[in-house]
DNA sequence: CAAAAATGTAAGCGATAGCTCATAATTGTC
DNA sequence: GACAATTATGAGCTATCGCTTACATTTTTG
């Protein structure tokens, strides 16, 4: 029975015995697993049933469909992304933005290291279609934590539109941090990290500040 | 199963007779529109040599692959925008920062409005094939550009390492360039645009410059 | 324990994709 | 005009994919 071509990521029914959530573990454990080793074209949703160790049919009680299955394998990201970058943002909501920014850079670059190659995969070869934009959803409330920041501390700051910083603020940073931990690692070493966390801070700071 | 997949990205053969350029530059045409129109996924060999009036045989008598058709699309623009942004830098390599910031910023705006709505299809659906290898190597291109530039102009700049600075600028004005003109088409209303490279600028040369 | 509900299984369907190949048409050479 | 390259054709092969469905098993309920 087809519903039109509906997209339909909600799971399909809730888990609601032990068993059956251990199931649904195993299928998303294994989906992050194909994702990575195989990229999105090649994990075939049958290929991630196999790697779970559940039937093709137990796959599909769950996820209605390849991208909901795929959906929630960004959910499950980048929720544990956002509370990293939620956690450093509450902790420097009094700071002065010396000290705020350098927090936020060093939480970002925290944020991207979780999971890196998973990351990877689904910033870069997830189609951007359909319900699979949860992650510019993530960039997008980033983007409103900072700008309630930079409202709240107006008075330090060389007074642009507000907006405009906000997005370059938050832009300049994730895409640093996201190219810096994917494509120059040798960047991040360990006796290096820390100047590379200086030097995207003062990028911020002096954009910011009055002077 | 067998995966045997080769990556062929050449020519099958090179087209010799102005008959068959015409039938290559038809493919190529209508490999952007339908990518443009379609999608990575939904852009069949099939559909792309139907919309160019051309026979599946043809398409493939000149791309062993599907992966190698788009690989050529993405020559043709990638080449198109490295034309901008070379140009701009050889324009400015006397010029001193405040100056030569503002113009490769410019450029870069242009550069990414080269066609944008083939450059996001490029950027966000593509990099599954050739491993993003093509992309990659522009930015890469360019940020060897910028860092002759800042090597050259040592004297205007507040050393740091040059390598990670060249990196810092080009990462943050390719993201935000990208980001304006894919994603906040607001910001870039002719009235705007300006001010947006204004600050885009302000943030390249405050941290650059001595202060 | 038996009936009902929940969970699990896997063969296989329908669709479509990328791509091949035998053949035909066109062009160049003499 | 004859003959060989070159170029173009498109029916159809093979493979795989996402997904359905008919059925089996396990757990819960009463």
């Amino acid at each position: 029975m087809h519903m039109g071509r509906k997209l339909q990521t909600n799971p399909r029914k809730s888990a609601c015995q032990e068993r059956s959530r251990l199931t649904v573990d195993a299928i998303l454990e294994a989906t992050t697993r194909v994702l990575i080793k195989e990229g999105y074209d090649r994990a075939s949703t049958n290929k991630i049933a196999a790697v779970a160790g559940v039937s093709i049919g137990s796959l599909y009680q769950y996820f209605p469909s390849k991208e909901a299955l795929v959906a929630a394998v960004i959910d499950r990201h980048t929720q544990e992304q956002m509370r990293v970058t939620r956690n450093a943002l509450v902790k420097v909501a009094a700071s002065p933005i010396e000290v705020a920014a350098r927090e936020l850079v060093s939480a970002a670059i925290d944020a991207h290291r979780v999971n890196p190659k998973l990351h990877r995969v689904l910033a870069e070869q997830i189609p951007r279609v359909g319900r699979l934009q949860n992650i510019e959803a993530t960039e997008r409330d980033a983007y409103v934590l900072v700008r309630g920041y930079l409202d709240a501390h107006r008075d330090e700051i060389d007074f642009a539109d507000p907006d405009v910083a906000a997005f370059i603020c938050v832009t300049a940073v994730e895409a640093l941090t996201h190219a810096a931990v994917l494509r120059r690692p040798d960047i991040l070493t360990d006796e290096k990290a820390e100047k590379f966390v200086d030097e995207v801070t003062d990028l911020v700071v002096r954009y910011l500040r009055k002077s």
